[in-house]
DNA sequence: CGCTGCGTTGAATCCTATCAACGCTCGTGG
DNA sequence: CCACGAGCGTTGATAGGATTCAACGCAGCG
């Protein structure tokens, strides 16, 4: 099953692409070029070492998540990384990373080493590709933004409905969602270390909405029942 | 009295990118001509408001923020601009941008549409300028990441702790702070809503913090007493 | 003079953390 | 085959941190 559920993720990258702007052939045909080298990796594999110069590469398949593990023994979750997004600096490669990357599945890694000074060297071919980068860039910026909202100014109710709908919104960019459920293989432990509330109170709130109507999670598969109320509650807005 | 400080701010974005590396004198006359146009604006002004497009620029003097108002009426700060810092998004400048900037003090502003064009059409004379843009972009994600594990892996004590680390080496860097101490017009509620926490809260934090013999505040003036133990307690690392 | 913005303080309440224990599933080794 | 442990989810009880509401002081200013 897992494996069937990775080839069906295999070609997430070009439809992130392809959702941002229309690419040519051309430009296609250059990514699948670009983005020749693939690496695998399991679950809790470090993908990138805090402090450490780390090559700019792209997840393909599986989730990963930008951490930082503070002196109380407390994780903070950055981001979650879903398949099609960058790792490490697209801005300076060669800085050395402030954050650690740790896989949270069985994953494959593209090298974007090649991709990246394509971009910084423009040419005819691939000038869409380099607007493309730059677009997911901002939309990474966004996301910080909006997850410094979601822990500042939200309620532990509100945090939650609004990371499940970060994550079916941007799953459903690369094709991997359906219109109301998504696989979601995070333990309510990653979620709560995302959140900056303990798993035990995000187990609690995470029943009050299921018993709310909103959604509900069951083996690693969110089945979404009242989306305009999420929308409501999290204040969700569109890019 | 703010006259002569606004005269000493002037030059903070000459001061900013002669910290991040080395101008050529051709280099910094180009930026000085890029940026000639100059803007003033009073407290509480909206210098770029949410979902409009807005055209990039430069805080030359005062401070700003970035919030964002939910709709109970708690508004979040996402980061706090200071002299030399940009406003808009560097990467899609024609996007729309997803929450307000709000000026905080009287200050000024340069329109950056010159140095970005300058900078994403690479020659030779301005090769420098843009790898000290693509440095600030990076130091801004990494403010971002940084607020991310603030407010959701820290106590209010660390909390503000951190946060006037984070100024007091942003001051630094463009000659704005003295080794012990910097002038910061921010209020406590303006504090509380960066931090997530209530402004009742973070005066009793800062009084907490006095009495341990961190740091003070007194009529906006910020004097630091024991800058080895507030690192030690923000787990404070320098870039 | 009174108003406004900002800082301060007290008391009660609420949300969230912590500690502890238990159930469940699954993979592994005896 | 069963026993065992690890990982994950669940639940209860208690403690602590943060919010809220309220009131007051104080400086600056029209």
């Amino acid at each position: 099953m897992r494996s069937t559920r990775q080839a069906d993720h295999s070609n997430a990258v070009f439809r992130y692409f392809a959702a941002k702007g229309n690419l040519t052939d051309t430009e296609r045909d250059e990514l699948n070029r670009l983005l020749h080298f693939v690496r695998q990796h399991t679950p809790n594999t470090e993908l990138c070492t805090q402090g450490e110069v780390q090559q700019p590469r792209i997840l393909l398949t599986g989730w990963a998540c930008q951490q930082q593990v503070l002196r109380t023994g407390r994780r903070q979750i950055i981001r979650f990384l879903l398949p099609g997004d960058f790792i490490g600096s697209l801005e300076c490669p060669l800085q050395p990373a402030m954050s650690a990357v740790v896989a949270l599945t069985l994953g494959t890694l593209a090298d974007a080493r090649s991709l990246l000074q394509a971009v910084h060297e423009p040419n005819e071919t691939n000038r869409g590709l380099a607007t493309l980068v730059r677009s997911a860039v901002r939309a990474e910026e966004a996301g910080l933004r909006d997850h410094i909202v979601r822990l500042g100014g939200r309620t532990a109710y509100e945090r939650v409905v609004h990371l499940i709908l970060e994550l079916h919104s941007r799953l459903q960019e690369v094709g991997l969602a359906e219109a109301n459920s998504f696989v979601m293989p995070l333990t309510q432990e990653s979620i709560a270390d995302a959140l900056g509330i303990s798993f035990v109170h995000t187990n609690r709130t995470l029943q009050q909405v299921k018993r709310d109507g909103l959604f509900g999670i069951r083996a690693g598969l969110v089945t979404i029942q009242n989306l305009g109320e999420m929308r409501r509650i999290a204040e969700w807005q569109d890019d």
